[in-house]
DNA sequence: TCATTATTTGGCAATATCGCCAAATAATGA
DNA sequence: TCATTATTTGGCGATATTGCCAAATAATGA
């Protein structure tokens, strides 16, 4: 049990980052090229490339290269329902039955 | 909306690290004072404390004080739907319709 | 008021995370 | 093969997180 908590929190932590939750966030609608990716988040390059690491290691990205170039997708939508459920969780008031 | 964006990070952050994970998994079960916390998670006492003010911090929990004691309690049932929400995710095949 | 119990706060060292730079790797086309 | 483009890796300083200790605060009952 010990096990699954460390299995969430590993994956609960590649979340916790804004660039990695935008690129998750980006990610849900389509696959996307690492040059894409840094377009959305700014910063180098190398910096994007090591945050898709972190993605691909908790097991919530694949990847596939295709030529030069490596297309990053979410593995399951489930993400999508992630952040809706955090949003429910901001929502103080708790209005939408959470 | 970078500002929702860092409001997600900071909720999601106060839910990646193992003792504020079993902490929240606990409380989803009901209020539980400190002490009560200290047993599930162990180690010293202003360490549990200091976790707990990180999820007071973040809005996923309330303290009220009852004489010497502060309980802890939930402010959202959202949170055990994330948590079904992260294993979901953890299961790669996405089995369960996520 | 004083001692006791429960909890928080301040401080500090150990560790982890982050972001940039430079260099390495990989595929492509000339 | 060579140059080019896309991406990753290694390394390093800066910053943030974590956990323990000691001291402070708060409520209670003697």
């Amino acid at each position: 049990m010990e096990e699954r908590v460390a299995r969430r929190v590993e994956m609960i932590k590649a979340l916790a980052h804004p660039s990695r939750l935008m690129m998750v966030d980006e990610l849900a609608r389509g696959e996307r090229c690492v040059q894409e990716l840094q377009t959305l988040v700014g910063g180098d390059m190398s910096t994007v490339s090591k945050h898709l690491s972190v993605l691909k290691k908790s097991g919530l990205v694949s990847v596939e290269r295709r030529g030069v170039q490596m297309f990053y997708s979410l593995r399951c939508a489930c993400a999508v329902d992630f952040f809706e459920c955090v949003e429910s969780m901001i929502d103080e008031d708790c209005r939408n039955g959470c």
